[in-house]
RNA sequence: GCCACGGUAGCUCAGUCGGUAGAGCAGAGGACUGAAAAUCCUCGUGUCGGCGGUUCGAUUCCGUCCCGUGGCA
């Protein structure tokens, strides 16, 4: 058997400072950064995605950032499929990589075994079941899915067109049901010699460093930069543009509410998204937790993460 | 000081022709395998402003006090 490649990973809610640490524990141990960030991927979106900037990075190198177009389609199975050969590269150069972020799927993608052979978004397939789904409702969609992959039906609730969908698509594409693809078998053995870290605050705490980080990013330019995007032809139907903080400044240029309210919401959905981002990690019981309130510094968490990953990996 | 209106869940309010109350928002918990910063599921007990009275029973009626808003002096 192979052995097994190092990995360090670092995850947590939006503003808890990962990037800080990442940075900080790459300088320490010798590492380079890869994102584990979905939106980060997206060029001349900074300010919204809360990327680094080139003087934070402080010489580290970061990867899986500013890698695609805005209007490109960027999803789990091209992130899954750079990010591993990125990681092999880095190892190769004698570094450790590290991956930083918040993306609950992407993040897993790289840890545990998900497979993603069956084919991606044929696109008017799917506007077309979206239209079936519109006009019949999604019982049809359920029904079609319960011919071909009764197991995927009983499990995708019935509300939730966008998995329906999806179940249904890779049944016409490859002619197989989704649920051999889905290994449910419980926790995979991780695919990595993996390091598990995350970062965590108290609730209320979080959120009013969300809504301070919100603030900031309104004062470096954010309207701008959105606007920007407009005149490059950037708008609601790309997928970028659903991203926390562009979505709804788009409604702002559009007319449908003020700036004011744009920003109520930013800053709550930024609250809601956090709350999911620690649903997702918290039911995942390899990682060692940190809470920032119990150090003085990021880079005291740095530097515990690192004696952890120096025991783990033996000094490089 | 007088008059009017209001004081019910963290916020905005509804309601109970007297049988201890319910929506929206906020919030909480959960799911998640090619859109994932997306998508979806579940969750509402609070001295009904205080005190007293009537009543088998009051948040609901009566009295009184306190607080807020508007108007008149």
């Amino acid at each position: 058997m192979k052995q097994k490649l190092p990995l360090v990973v670092i995850v947590g809610p939006t503003a808890v400072g990962k990037t800080t640490v990442g940075i900080e524990l790459a300088d320490k141990i010798g590492g380079e950064i890869i994102s584990g960030d979905s939106m980060q991927v997206y060029k001349y979106m900074d300010i919204g995605t809360a990327k680094p900037a080139k003087e934070e990075m402080a010489g580290v190198p970061h990867h899986l950032i500013d890698i695609v177009p805005p209007g490109e389609e960027f999803n789990v199975a091209r992130f899954q499929e750079m990010v591993e050969q990125c990681i092999e590269e880095i190892v190769n150069r004698g570094k450790i990589p590290i991956l930083v972020g918040g993306t609950g799927l992407y993040v897993r993608s790289i840890i545990d075994k998900y497979d993603f052979t069956p084919p991606g978004g044929d696109n008017s397939y799917r506007s077309m079941l979206e239209r079936a789904a519109a006009r019949r409702g999604n019982e049809f969609l359920v029904g079609m899915l319960a011919k071909v992959d009764p197991a995927a039906a009983k499990r995708i609730h019935r509300n939730d067109t966008r998995r329906l969908i999806r179940a249904i698509e890779v049944y016409q594409a490859v002619g197989r049901p989704i649920s051999d693809f889905q290994n449910v078998s419980g926790a995979a053995e991780p695919k990595y010699n993996l390091a598990y870290f995350g970062l965590t605050l108290n609730r209320l705490k979080l959120y009013e460093k969300i809504e301070k980080r919100v603030e900031i990013m309104l004062e470096k330019g954010l309207v701008n930069e959105v606007s920007k995007l407009v005149k490059m032809g950037y708008g609601p139907a790309h997928t970028s543009m659903q991203a926390l903080g562009y979505k709804e400044i788009l409604y702002y240029f559009g007319g449908l509410c003020s700036l004011e309210e744009a920003v109520v919401l930013i800053k709550r959905n930024s609250r809601r998204f956090a709350k999911r981002q620690l649903t997702w990690f918290r039911r995942d019981e390899r990682i060692l937790w940190f809470d920032i309130e119990k150090y003085d510094s990021f880079a005291e968490i740095a530097d515990e993460i690192a004696k952890k990953v120096e025991g783990q990996f033996g000094n490089t």
